[in-house]
DNA sequence: CCAAATATATCGGATGCCGATGTATTGTCA
DNA sequence: TGACAATACATCGGCATCCGATATATTTGG
């Protein structure tokens, strides 16, 4: 029976799908795009991304292309380093709004509990 | 060493505490009160919330009182079912203010990701 | 009178989370 | 040039979380 809920997942599947849809990215790249958005905020280590990078591609939300960069240094003999680019599927594009939309709900109802005061403090 | 991430849970202390700052509720009320503020979209389940409160009380974050409602019908005799009433304690709006903070924090990330469209719905 | 709703509560199996670990290549700097 | 940091992919397993199932008791409505 499909459609079992992953609590923490959802949030995590909002972001990548986010990054990646704005361009393509390979593994490492996200780690350090999603750090930089988020100032650090949010923290995806590698034991968590990769694992969910493949559930995410198994469901055809992301696709992938392999590309070996070679450096110039180490020559021809080189093995050369792997990189596995992603991309949103069209599948993906409809997931992430559905999840946009989600979020959006879950936001208006934390705004109806708490309104933003117009003479709220800006952070400490 | 305390301060563990609860993933899942911090949402869910979030919304609790945000109803419980409008008014004291009991347990069974709280269900309720979140599934008709959610639209539906949040169904805090019997299994769920009960040993979520109890931490939450444990943490001095909300405080409980009994009341024990008896019925007309039943008379004098009957044992009255009890209701638990949780009200914030200062501790808890302190905490609560944090969480908002926190899921704001969040919330702008997402909003960078998705800076919402000016020709954007605005939802019933 | 009985079923449904109200009301609180626990428990345990399934699942998710993520730190630790492993392997390999490239960049850098003394 | 050697070695250490950073880049890059990936898996695994233990512990914590999650939540459905279950238990118990009272009240309300038809």
């Amino acid at each position: 029976m499909p459609g079992k809920v992953k609590p923490q997942r959802e949030s995590l599947e909002l972001v990548i799908l986010g990054v990646l849809a704005e361009e393509p990215l390979y593994g490492y790249s996200i780690i350090k795009r999603v750090a930089a958005r988020s100032e650090d905020a949010i923290r995806l280590t590698a034991g968590v991304l990769y694992p969910l990078l493949h559930e995410l591609e198994a469901d055809r939300l992301i696709a992938s292309t392999w590309e070996t960069v070679r450096s110039e240094r180490a020559g021809e003999a080189s093995a050369g380093r792997k990189r596995k680019w992603y991309h949103l599927t069209a599948k993906g594009r409809r997931r992430l709004s559905q999840r946009i939309t989600a979020h959006r709900a879950f936001q208006s109802m934390i705004e109806a509990f708490f309104p933003p005061r117009a003479d709220e403090e800006t952070a400490t």
